[in-house]
RNA sequence: UGUCCGAUGGUGUAAUGGUAGCACAACAGUUUUUGGUUCUGUUUGUCUAGGUUCGAGCCCUGGUCGGACAACCA
């Protein structure tokens, strides 16, 4: 039983793998529970998504659980469409939590913390205008001191408080603060503000309350009350972990722990939600679910799957120290699911017609190709074959480099899960630009029974071009040209790649394609990773590019 | 001029006083009816100066560099 879940899998730990271990082993807790603690103001992005990971990862490495937390203690800036968002993206994920709950759902009690904290006489009520707390705050260099108001007697601050509570002062006119350390080298500890005074309606609570907690005075206490043994952060609470623990004692809880890890950035992307924002209201994206955004939806609808996802959060580790992880690993963890899962079908993205010369007119062959190599079981489906067909324009070169494996003339290529052919004539208009290519093929040399002979060094995808399906196909690239755009001089919005999408109106597919739903995996041969777009439908098919292929032909070429 | 973090190849992450390993990237080769995939190999690293020790990436001291902290945000 328990013994089992305490067993560690694997040699290594990262560092908070070893102190659940060491937790455990010690005996400190019988089981563990995590917890994720989003606020509802926004949209889930693939930072979100490492700490989902990590935060579920953990437990059920070590047997435990984790809890969905809303942390909604700012009702300005919540909504129920962003709690359901991310319900849907945690779940999406993969992931199941134990609990799910709202520190809305703790107003009572943490009211009830408050009132103890004043009667301990380790609160009092400020009357003081913003910017006098701030300035008698001091620098991070210098002390700050307190003011009149924190001579109030406990009678007094009560009394105030529940006058607070009761709605019995405006917006600003009166807060709650903790009575700790003014001199303190930690600012936080500096009397922070527990309670604020809003008059807006909360998404869950409604008026029912006007004051609300701060971060600091609701996040601890609902771990706490909780029972979360592990609470899991990023670097920039470190300084209110101080904080946290001396509610916390002050308060006699239980003693859940902060610990904290370095969030993640990644190359070519943001990851503020005010820059994501800025992306979105600017219209430099189409919004929260451009392909080309980092948030969850962004990447679902861009066709990353979670086990992608999952992977490259594993891959990537967890320390303590800044980061900028090459957005290329997302891209391999990417490639690599999708390698084994995706259909393969063939677009031809910028046509040309060859006539097959030999060939019977009027004729159609059906030739079966395999829907995905890396999968046994993965049957075939027909292709038609006659005598006029398309391939790609840049497979064909009249003054071919030498080792362009291609179409040229006098050149022989294999069309895939075809016949092998030979360009003879190259067709041109007035223009000099070349419309039509005639080819022979070696009715021998059919896929699968080849009994021609023939080696050739290339092979093209294609489609036949009486059966061909139009599609529109959306190539998405990466959204900044430069890798850490924030760190760049200036607007981080000067460094957008003004060549991240780019549109295909007329692509030629193979029938194959039509009929298939959204979000369905495709690798086009030859092209990348694709997937039905939420804007496809059967009258007008559209895709969208998740990946390339790796393409070491165009690095040669980019050498040369 | 304070407090708190941190520093291992190009990138991310291991090594818990005892052979600096893994992954991505790069490069070379192999396989291949996708210039995809597979498989093999190669290159590249402990911020710095001292100290402790038989032995230091790891422990100690100083320095350097980077990040965080002065919202009635989370």
């Amino acid at each position: 039983m328990s013994s089992e879940a305490n067993e560690v899998p694997e040699k290594s730990l990262n560092f908070l793998e070893e102190i659940i271990d060491n937790d455990l082993k010690a005996g400190k807790h019988k089981t563990i529970l995590t917890r994720f603690p989003p606020e509802p103001n926004g949209y889930l992005h693939i930072g979100h998504a490492s700490s989902i990971c990590l935060n579920f990862g953990l437990a059920k490495r070590f047997g435990g659980g984790t809890n969905l937390r809303f942390d909604d203690t700012n009702p300005a800036t919540e909504e129920t469409e962003y709690v359901n968002s991310i319900k849907a993206d945690v779940r999406w994920l993969g992931f199941e939590w134990t609990n799910e709950f709202y520190a809305s759902d703790y107003f009572p009690q943490l009211y009830a913390f408050a009132e103890k904290l004043i009667q301990d006489g380790l609160a009092y009520v400020d009357d003081s205008r913003s910017e006098d707390i701030a300035a008698q705050k001091g620098t991070p260099t210098q002390a700050g001191h307190r003011n009149q108001f924190a001579e109030r007697t406990v009678e007094e601050n009560l009394h105030l408080f529940r006058e607070m509570r009761d709605g019995k002062y405006q917006d600003g006119e009166k807060v709650l603060r903790a009575k700790i350390d003014m001199t303190s080298s930690n600012m936080l500890m500096r009397d922070p503000i527990l309670y604020r005074i809003k008059h807006v309606p909360h998404h869950r609570t409604g008026s029912q309350w006007c004051i609300y907690p701060m971060y600091d005075f609701a996040h601890g206490q609902s771990d706490s009350i909780e029972n979360i043994t592990h609470s899991i952060c990023t670097l920039e609470f470190a300084l209110h972990r101080e904080l946290y623990d001396w509610f916390i004692h002050k308060l006699g809880i239980f003693p859940s722990h902060q610990y904290e890890f370095a969030r993640r950035n990644l190359t070519y992307t943001v990851m503020s939600k005010r820059k994501l924002l800025q992306l979105v209201n600017e219209k430099h994206v189409s919004g929260w679910d451009d392909p080309r955004m980092p948030t969850i939806s962004g990447m679902r609808r861009r066709g990353y799957t979670p086990e992608a996802i999952r992977d490259f959060a594993d891959r990537i580790g967890v320390g303590k120290r800044d980061n900028i992880v090459d957005v290329g690993v997302l891209e391999f963890c990417v490639r690599e699911h999708l390698n084994k899962i995706a259909l393969r079908r063939m677009v031809v993205f910028d046509p040309l017609k060859v006539v097959i010369t030999n060939f019977p007119e009027g004729k159609t062959e059906s030739l079966p190709s395999e829907n995905n190599p890396e999968d046994p079981d993965g049957g075939t489906r027909p292709l038609p074959f006659s005598r006029e067909i398309l391939i790609e324009k840049e497979d064909f070169m009249e003054l071919a480099p030498k080792k362009f494996f291609r179409l040229a003339p006098g050149q022989m290529v294999r069309l895939k899960s075809a016949y092998i052919i030979r360009c003879d004539e190259v067709l041109k208009n007035a223009e000099g630009e070349i419309t039509e290519l005639h080819c022979h093929y070696f009715p021998d040399s059919r896929s699968g029974e080849d009994t021609s002979g023939l080696k050739v060094q290339g092979t093209l995808h294609w489609v036949d071009a009486a059966s061909a399906v139009p599609c529109e196909v959306r190539e998405y690239d990466r959204l900044f040209s430069v890798e850490n755009p924030s760190s760049e001089e200036g607007d981080f919005k000067g460094y957008i790649n003004p060549d991240s999408l780019k549109i295909i109106k007329n692509a030629m597919a193979e029938p194959a394609i039509s009929g298939t739903g959204e979000g369905q995996h495709f690798q086009f041969l030859r092209k990348g990773y694709f997937c039905s777009d939420r804007d496809s439908s059967p009258e007008h098919l559209v895709f969208n590019r998740t990946v390339t292929l790796k393409d070491t032909w165009a690095k040669e070429q980019k050498k040369a």
